[in-house]
This record gives structure tokens, C-alpha cells and sequence, in this order.
DNA sequence: TATGTGACATCAA
DNA sequence: CTTGATGCCACAT
């Protein structure tokens, strides 16, 4: 079971906020956030906070993938494939539930966004 | 307080 | 190259 409380105004917070602030059409993964974050080996922490994403706000938990650019969490989307809808809509080419060209499209956040 | 969990990341063999 | 094992940290029970 792994359904949580409603709001947990913390770490997750962040998260959304980065993700939030992924241009259209970019892509990151859970470990640029997590290190952008400052918490760097927490990068298990963004995905679970993506988990609670989808149940808080509407977060663009389809442009964060794991560091290959495996859409590993397509599973919690509604639809067995939206999440690859969603960045092929972004322009994103995905085959295989993989992001192709991903070190085109990353966005790594401690670098484009500058804190 | 202690234990378990997770949509990852990294290293070793 | 592939597979396995370990670390990692925040949150929930």
C-alpha cells in the first residue's frame, strides 16, 4: 500500500517546483533533481515524490525519467502509454518507452535553471 | 524508536 | 557487455 497522506509540503514540494519548471519539450531525471535539490543520493526520493505528484497537483511527471531516459514510471499514468503520448505531444521522440536522443532533449536543472 | 518502502544511481564481478 | 548487489535519503506506519 502506498497511498500516503494528501499534502506533504516538504521535499516533495521541491520537486514538483523543478519539475514544474521544465521547459516544454525537455526531459530530466530523478537524479539531476535530487542533486540539484542539494540531496543528491536521493534520487529514489524524487520518483516516490513523482508517485504522490499525480494525486497532489498536476505535475509533468511525464518529462522526468530515470538517467537513460527510460520512461520508467509509465506504469503509475493513467493510460498504459500516455506518458509517451505526452512527450511525443512535446515534440519528444520515444521508442520502446525510451527517450530517443535524451542527452539532446535533458534538461539539467542545476545547469539551465541556476539557482 | 525502528522498520519498510520507492517512478534511481553507481559500482563490482 | 550483462547481471547483481549496495547506497541513498525522505517519508509512512
Amino acid at each position: 500500500m502506498v497511498k500516503y497522506s494528501e499534502k506533504s509540503e516538504s521535499y516533495f514540494q521541491k520537486v514538483y517546483e523543478v519539475v514544474k519548471q521544465i521547459p516544454h519539450g525537455r526531459v530530466t531525471s530523478y537524479g539531476a533533481i535530487a542533486r540539484f535539490l542539494g540531496t543528491g543520493g536521493s534520487a529514489r526520493m524524487v520518483g516516490w515524490a513523482m508517485n504522490a505528484s499525480h494525486t497532489m497537483e498536476e505535475v509533468p511527471a511525464h518529462r522526468v525519467v530515470n538517467r537513460i531516459g527510460l520512461l520508467t514510471g509509465k506504469h503509475h499514468f493513467q493510460g498504459t502509454n500516455l506518458m509517451q503520448q505526452l512527450l511525443e505531444n512535446e515534440g519528444i521522440e520515444v521508442v520502446n518507452d525510451q527517450v530517443q536522443d535524451f542527452k539532446t532533449h535533458f534538461w539539467d536543472p542545476s545547469k539551465e535553471l541556476l539557482l
